[in-house]
RNA sequence: GGCGGCAUAGCCAAGUGGUAAGGCAUGGGCCUGCAAAGCCCUGAUCCCCGGUUCGAAUCCGGGUGCCGCCUCCA
C-alpha cells in the first residue's frame, strides 16, 4: 500500500504503527445542514480508502466524528425556532440517510462533540498545565501558538503574520492564537467544565476525540492515517497538531491524506460561495450508486469538477456492469481467490488509483461478456467471474443492487406494470412476425424512455438517461 | 503579497525516463426481421520556449493560463 502524504508531499510505502491494524480519522460534519457533493466527494474517498485498508487484510478502526455544536448549528436553530440539539439531531440523521444512499459503510466510531466535553477538558487542562494555553479575562482559554516551535509545519507556512485574518482579541499574546474553550455567560448554549460553562473550539474536537477513543498510546503517533477535504489543512490540521503535540508526548498522524474539492463550472463548491448541489437532490434523480461511481471516478487528490454530461457518461459505464449481472442473475459461486482482485487491489493500493481500477474493470466487462457469448455455461469460468464481481462491491462499494431494479430506478409500481404489458404484447406481435404492430410499440416505450432488448433469454427492458 | 495544485485526443481521465491505460461521444464491422444490448476495429506526441539525456508527457529553468488555501468550509 502506497499512499501520498499531503504534509510531506510524497508517496510513501504505508507502514502501520501496529502490525495488522490501522487508526484511521476523518473529520465529519458540522451539522446544521444539508450534505452537499463535497462532503460526499470526503467520505466516498475515506470509505475507499478504509475497503481497500480492509481488502489487503489490516484491521481497521474507522472514526468519524460529528459536530454537533457550533455557531452554525446555535444560528440555524435560532433562525428556526428549534433547539441546537434538534437541528443536530435532525441533519445527523439526514447525512447518515445520504450516506447510506452512496454506499459509505457506516464509521467504526462515530464520536460526538457534545458527547465528548470530558475529553475536550482534559486535553485543555493538560495544554493549560504545560503553559500552551492561557486564559483571558473574559473566561475564553487561547492556545498560544509560540509555545510550539512546530506550529505551521504541518501547512509549511513560514510565519503567521499571514495569519491575520483570524477574530481580534486585544488580549490575545499572538493574533494567530485560537479558541480552546469560549466562556459563555448569558445563559445561551453551554456546557459545564472546570473552566466554567462554555463551548469548546472546533479545532480542539478532533484532538480531544482522537486521544480519548481512537490513540492508542504513547507510540510516536496517535493514529496512523488523518484525513479529509484539503481546505482542512489550515488551520484545521495544523492546529489538531499543535494541540495534540503539545498535550501529548506524540504527533497526531503519521499520514495525512486530504482529498480535493468538488468544482462547479471551475469553482469550488461551498456554502460561502452558494453554488452547493445537495446529495439529496442530486439523489432524486440518479441512483446512489451511479453517484458514488461518478464521484469515486477520479483520482482524490485532483479537483473533481461536477457537471451532468460526465455523470451520464459515468452512469453509462455503470450500466455496463449492471448488463453483465443481469447475464450471471440467480447464479452463485463459492467465492476463490482471483487474478483479478490482486490487481485490483494493487491498482488501489497506489494511492487509490482509481483511473487504473476503473479501466480493470471495463476490461472485465468486456471479456466476460466475450467469454459468456463464446461459452454460455463454462461453469469454471463463471465461478472465477462470480468471484470477481463480488469483489467489485466488497472493495469498490458498487454493483451491489438486484440488476433489474438498477435499470428500473425512479419508475413507480404502474408504471412498470404498463411497461411490462407493452412487452408482453410486443413479444406476441413478433411471434406472429407482426413487425409493424411490435415497432410501434417499441416506439411507444422508447417515447417513454424505455429501451428494450431481445436477448436468448427473453425481452428486457431499461430506463434511458 | 505568502504558500500550494493543475494544464494529456470533442469530452472525462491514467501514466514521474524508453517511443501515450480506460471510459463517454463519433465512424465502420459482426450479430439482429429491424433495433437495442454485446463483441471487434477506429482518434492525440502530451499548454509554450529553452535545457539535461542515447532517449522526456514524465527531470531542470523560464513563460502563459486556470484553480485553491491564507476567514467558517469536505
Amino acid at each position: 500500500m502506497y499512499i501520498f502524504d499531503s504534509v510531506k508531499k510524497t508517496k510513501y510505502k504505508f507502514e502501520s504503527l501496529v502490525e495488522g491494524k490501522v487508526s484511521l480519522y476523518v473529520c465529519g460534519p458540522t451539522v446544521y445542514d444539508d450534505a452537499h457533493l463535497g462532503h460526499a466527494k470526503s467520505a466516498l474517498v475515506f470509505d475507499l480508502l478504509r475497503r481497500v485498508l480492509e481488502a489487503k487484510g489490516y484491521e481497521v478502526l474507522f472514526a468519524r466524528n460529528i459536530t454537533d455544536i457550533d455557531d452554525k448549528i446555535i444560528n440555524k436553530a435560532r433562525d428556526t425556532g428549534l433547539s441546537t440539539a434538534q437541528i443536530a439531531e435532525q441533519f445527523t440523521a439526514a447525512y447518515h440517510r445520504d450516506m447510506t444512499a452512496i454506499g459509505v459503510r457506516p464509521p467504526t466510531l462515530e464520536p460526538k462533540a457534545t458527547e465528548s466535553i470530558d475529553a475536550m477538558s482534559d486535553m485543555i487542562q493538560k495544554l493549560l498545565d504545560k503553559n500552551h494555553a492561557y486564559r483571558i479575562s473574559n473566561g475564553d482559554i487561547y492556545f498560544d501558538t509560540a509555545s510550539d516551535k512546530n506550529y505551521l509545519s504541518l501547512s509549511n507556512r513560514q510565519s503567521s503574520e499571514n495569519v491575520s485574518r483570524v477574530e481580534k482579541v486585544s488580549e490575545k499574546r499572538h493574533e494567530a492564537d485560537f479558541a480552546l474553550w469560549k466562556a459563555v455567560n448569558d445563559g445561551s448554549v453551554s456546557f459545564d467544565s472546570p473552566f466554567g460553562p462554555g463551548r469548546p473550539g472546533w479545532h480542539l474536537e478532533c484532538s480531544a476525540m482522537i486521544e480519548r477513543y481512537v490513540s492508542s498510546g504513547e507510540g510516536k503517533y496517535a493514529i496512523d492515517i488523518h484525513g479529509g477535504g484539503a481546505d482542512l489543512l489550515f488551520p484545521h490540521h495544523e492546529n489538531e497538531a499543535a494541540q495534540t503535540r503539545c498535550a501529548t508526548n506524540h504527533e497526531l498522524a503519521a499520514y495525512w491524506m486530504h482529498n480535493g474539492f468538488v468544482t462547479i463550472g471551475g469553482e469550488k463548491m461551498s456554502k460561502s460561495l452558494g453554488n452547493s448541489f445537495f446529495l439529496k437532490d442530486a439523489l432524486k434523480a440518479y441512483n446512489g450508486e451511479v453517484l458514488r461511481f461518478y464521484l469515486l471516478s477520479t483520482h482524490y487528490r485532483g479537483d473533481f469538477n461536477f457537471n451532468e454530461e460526465d455523470l451520464i457518461a459515468s452512469k453509462r459505464r455503470l450500466d455496463r456492469l449492471y448488463r453483465l449481472k443481469k447475464r450471471l442473475f440467480g447464479l452463485s459461486a463459492a467465492p476463490i481467490e482471483t487474478e483479478f482482485k490482486k490487481t485490483l487491489l494493487d491498482a488501489l493500493g497506489d494511492d487509490l488509483n482509481v483511473s487504473k481500477a476503473y479501466a480493470l474493470i471495463d476490461e472485465l466487462i468486456a471479456s466476460a461478456n466475450d467469454a459468456l457469448d463464446r461459452d454460455p455455461k463454462d461453469k469454471a469460468y463463471r465461478q472465477v467471474l462470480l468471484s470477481s464481481l463480488a469483489t467489485i462491491e466488497e472493495v469498490m462499494g458498487f454493483g451491489s443492487q438486484n440488476p433489474y431494479a438498477y435499470f428500473q430506478f425512479g419508475l413507480d409500481e404502474a408504471t412498470k406494470e404498463r411497461i411490462d404489458t407493452l412487452v408482453i404484447q410486443r413479444t406476441e406481435a413478433k411471434k406472429i412476425k407482426d413487425f409493424a404492430a411490435s415497432d410501434a410499440i417499441r416506439d411507444e416505450l422508447a417515447a417513454m424512455g424505455i429501451a428494450i432488448m431481445d436477448t436468448p433469454s427473453g425481452t428486457f427492458w431499461e430506463i434511458r438517461d
